[in-house]
RNA sequence: UGGGGCGUCGCCAAGCGGUAAGGCACCGGGUUUUGAUCCCGGCAUACGCAGGUUCGAAUCCUGCCGCCCCAGCCA
């Protein structure tokens, strides 16, 4: 597909390429393993891939692995399960750890060109010495080291003779530079703790801002795209790239982040609500990871669309989440088989229909014969929507009321004569006469119903759970601050519902249940014996009564 | 009050000195055995504000205003 993109980031490759500032095309994906990946990072994967594409280029899966801390294995195959989903093929997977002897060198020679220093004050003064936003921060007292103290200092740091936090290696750069960044920064630390790859082969471990430049520059990235906060991080990554013997420099691009209306989009966020029993867990469907979404049903075509039409600019905002599910309708659409499911079951007792029961066809989809046909059984006893019947309706109401007549879809036109109702009231029953006559696809009756509704055979339908989920947050900004008060309460609700038995046997996993929405069995809970079904997004609206 | 960014319709976003693309949302209308889909139409005299340059500015200059990010031995 090669389609006309034309953001600032893909102008720029077009220039780079055109002048030969650039030879070829290489980007990479680089996620730090500490958690799965969210709808924000589809955006830079889409663009980084994206972009790789359409340039015949490459683009690294580089896991930027230098806190192990935080990382594991874990993250590193969930990772790579969501981007293959997502649809992208990509070189390696290479790993920061990977170099992390090559990054120990150059930060040896950093020392002997005395552009660095081992610094032994604690994490505190470190701080406090680095000033404030308006004010410059003071040299550390052993800024001066000579460059063999240092050498010697740091290859202890190597051997394991200090502790965690009695030295780290720094930067000397500009401790009165007006980018804090640049202010004498830490390069490496101590951390006597297994890597989830390389053991305990290491003690010290590197920064990102040292680690990866160094990264990009070997493996000839070129074009390093990243988010807007990192532009401040810029002055650094080139000072690193200037101040040793490479002889390849990237230039690093901003874009902005993706944010979505009623969702966070932070790591740390998620661990919370899935620690603390919000959710289920990171594929709880509602979530906005890709494990949640790809549990929701959404499918993946839906979301690279959705990178697609947002864009990529410099400027931050929120996307409304109206487009999201609009991409999610459009893919849907076009491929979900129908069929009828019946989410509230008021019974529905046919009372002038003769013999056991009927078999009914019905097209998978309407609009697509190629997919073919279901069965369906029809009998005196149905279920249809509580909500499709009203006593007294609002205006312009198109469905069932007391002496009204409706179509059951691929049934019979239908009309209610009598309401029965429990003791508080509650509408227990509806008795109604059908009309043989008006069979679809024979229909010789002439009557014209105002509205047609689904239904199930109470005699063959199949019980099933069906989870219907709205916004996580009401807030349509949550912020760290307010995250657990923002949350909807009513984000999951859950329907005791009757369904067509061809949908549980059916092979497909998306389905369009009929005039209800968009639905996927549950890849964790469904069984045949016990249908779960996801709501992956409700049919678009536009019913307005009164 | 230091530094770095960003401000074009409710949301996203083209535009790069020649007189405001497109999508989503929304509002009308048509088709329809899904109030879905599909189709047709409407939707910024206006580009944060104020000056200036120019025959001509959203696009150039100046000054304001607003919003976001930065003081981890996180990434």
């Amino acid at each position: 597909m090669t389609e006309d993109l034309r953001d600032f980031i893909r102008h720029r490759i077009r220039d780079d390429l055109r002048t030969g500032a650039s030879d070829g095309i290489v980007t990479r994906f680089p996620p730090e393993p500490n958690g799965y990946l969210h709808i924000g990072h589809a955006k830079s994967i889409c663009l980084n891939f994206g972009v790789a594409g359409e340039f015949d280029g490459r683009t690294y899966l580089r896991y930027d692995d230098t806190n192990p801390l935080r990382e594991s294995q874990e993250y590193v195959d969930g990772i790579q399960r969501d981007i293959a989903w997502l649809g992208f093929a990509w070189a390696g997977p290479t790993f920061a750890s990977d170099y992390f002897e090559r990054l120990y060198e150059f930060a040896e020679e950093l020392i002997k060109r005395d552009r660095a220093f081992v610094c032994s004050l604690p994490a505190e003064d470190i701080r406090a010495t680095r000033g404030t936003l308006t004010e410059p921060g003071t040299d550390s007292p052993y800024r001066d080291r000579t460059v063999d103290d240092n050498l010697d200092l740091f290859r202890r740091m190597r051997a394991g003779e200090f502790a965690d936090g009695t030295h780290v290696l720094r930067a000397k750069i500009d401790m009165a530079s007006a980018n804090v960044n640049m202010r004498d920064p830490v390069l490496y630390r101590i951390r006597h703790a297994s890597h989830h790859r390389t053991g305990d082969d290491w003690c010290i471990y590197p920064m990102y801002d040292f680690t990866h430049c160094i990264c990009d520059a070997l493996e000839g990235v070129s074009h390093s795209l990243c988010t807007l906060e990192f532009e401040d991080h810029r002055p650094l990554y080139d000072w690193v790239l200037d101040n040793i013997a490479i002889n390849y420099h990237p230039p690093q691009i901003e874009f902005s982040r993706l944010n979505l209306e009623y969702t966070v989009m932070s790591k740390r966020l998620f661990s919370s609500l899935v620690d603390d029993g919000h959710v289920t867990g990171w594929d709880d469907p509602r979530m906005p990871t890709l494990a949640g979404m790809r549990r929701r049903g959404y499918p993946a075509g839906a979301i690279r669309e959705f990178c697609r039409r947002i864009g990529v600019t410099k400027s931050d905002g929120a996307v409304e989440y109206a487009l999201l599910e609009f991409c999610v309708r459009q893919e849907l659409e076009a491929t979900a088989p129908r069929a009828m499911a019946v989410l509230d079951p008021l019974r529905v007792v046919l009372t002038n229909y003769e013999g056991d029961s009927e078999s009914l066809s019905a097209p998978w989809h309407p609009q697509q014969p190629d997919q073919g046909h279901r069965e369906m059984t029809f009998s005196s006893t149905l279920y249809i929507e509580r909500d499709d019947f009203r006593e007294s309706p609002p205006r312009k109401y198109r469905r069932l009321t007391p002496g009204g007549m409706v179509r059951l879809r691929y049934g019979y036109i239908i009309v209610c004569e009598e309401v029965v109702k429990a003791a508080d009231g509650e509408i227990e029953e509806l008795r109604c006469r059908y009309v043989p006559e008006s069979k679809s696809g024979s229909d010789t009756s002439g009557l014209k119903p105002k509205g047609v509704i689904h239904w199930v055979d109470a005699n063959t339908a199949v019980p099933a759970e069906v989870r219907l989920f709205e916004r996580l947050f009401n807030d349509p900004n949550p912020g760290a601050g307010n995250f657990v008060e923002a949350l909807n309460p009513t984000s999951l609700l859950i329907a005791d519902a009757r369904v067509e038995p061809a949908i549980v046997a059916s092979e497909a996993t998306s389905m369009q249940f009929e005039r209800t929405g968009y639905f996927v069995k549950d890849a964790r809970d469904f069984t045949s014996d016990r249908p779960v079904f996801n709501r992956t997004v409700a049919l678009r609206d536009s019913y307005k009564p009164g």
